[in-house]
DNA sequence: GCCGGAGTTTGAGTAAACGCAAATCCTGAT
DNA sequence: ATCAGGATTTGCGTTTACTCAAACTCCGGC
């Protein structure tokens, strides 16, 4: 196997503050996948083997409910890490992982961790910030879950991604990967139903433009207010 | 002032595997502080100038909406850090501490972090790990705001604090400080009404037995039953 | 012992969102 | 070009839990 070029990896945000040399010892145990749409990179509750980055594409994040029910917990983009358990001290992996798109991932075998910390102390830091940043994502989404209603929480997950992972089209910004009205629901914790109801009254006022599977939000603003409660 | 004895936080996880040498020189920075009841610890966005360690009482992690509501993420019970900031690398409290009855606290400056946690490398562990808990935990309960109706997340939320910081008596498991039903509401997303109903209804059964700012569980198998959705 | 106020209970009406059902649309595969 | 199946839309009845309102209870302080 050919060795990984430290490019792929310099300039991403876990990396920063790391030198050429060091980027290729990082790189050493590492080891790139691909992933076709729909694969998992790994599975709830299974054995966390390794622990990954995102080179390019989309991750879901999904959590299994005991009777089967799925709730999206968050999408990496290029450049993030994750399933990082090991980070935490955790042998199993807390969610599945789902492609969004076709993925290509580094890996890197969890033994690695401990040593890989030490020998590089910012990427441990810039790793438990990562952390830290997504325990507070997790706080707010909690508090609009018990706070706010439907509206305003589908308002806000369009626009979270829209603002994270939005590609500027001629039309508005569009969520770069494709996404259903049950992920929608299913990130928000409502239904399909209600999702399309609230899209389609929308797109009737032309805040967003909706097809299958695609959202593309062409009044931002709007969207904001309707998000705050604050607008028709 | 007096050093603080070591024997404080022998034994407390996130000291674990240190020597009482160690254990001396962690004290060290440290300061004792009381806080009354009702007294807060740390305000939501007030600069991070401390990382704390509940010696005893219970404090109360709450959140303020932009709107003024408040959303319960935790309660801290003795030997637990928190406002560990720090930790992850943020500046400011993410939410308000209150303190649920007198408290007896250890304050270290935030500028200590780092050094303390080179110097004990164990406790950076324990530290983390402990972040990396609360995580998961945050994401129980997401999953249980999304996918469970409000009778089931309120003796979910019962039970939790009788098992985490439940005092056996005579009578059942007693939750250890004063809660309000309005508490329980600002837990579970809903309001004190709906919750007084439950408690009620639960009371009329035989599940629990409550009062002004008390909750006893009697029946535990019975209320796991109804937070399965599985009980009358 | 009395009083004030926070905490709690309970009722009635209402609104939000769900569940179910059926029709339609769209896309990728053949 | 056709077709099958997933995705979406939409209507309707129902349920859940909220809101508003009012009464009640109990504890702590004077």
């Amino acid at each position: 196997m050919a060795a990984l070029d430290r490019s792929l990896i310099a300039g991403l945000g876990p990396f920063a503050g790391l030198s050429p040399a060091d980027l290729d010892d990082l790189l050493q145990p590492a080891r790139a996948m691909r992933f076709a749409k729909d694969a998992t990179v790994f599975d709830q509750d299974g054995e966390a083997r390794s622990f990954f980055l995102l080179l390019d594409g989309y991750v879901r994040v999904v959590r299994i409910t005991p009777d089967g029910e799925q709730v999206i917990v968050r999408y990496i983009k290029d450049g993030e890490l994750f399933g990082i358990a090991a980070a935490i001290g955790r042998t199993t992996y807390p969610a599945n992982a789902v492609c969004a798109v076709d993925c290509v991932v580094l890996a890197w075998p969890n033994e690695r961790w401990k040593d890989l910390v030490e020998r590089f102390p910012s990427f441990g830091r810039n790793t438990y910030q990562t952390i830290g940043s997504r325990l507070q994502e997790t706080h707010d989404r909690m508090m609009e879950m018990s706070t706010e209603q439907v509206t305003q929480r589908v308002a806000h997950a369009v626009l979270r991604l829209a603002h994270q992972t939005g590609r500027k089209t001629a039309e508005g910004v569009e969520i770069d990967f494709p996404i259903s009205r049950q992920d929608i629901a299913e990130m928000t914790g409502t239904t399909l139903h209600t999702v399309s109801r609230l899209l389609s009254a929308w797109e009737e006022r032309g805040v967003i433009r909706s097809g299958r599977q695609k959202v593309i939000v062409t009044d931002p603003h709007r969207l904001m207010l309707i998000a705050e409660n604050r607008g028709s």
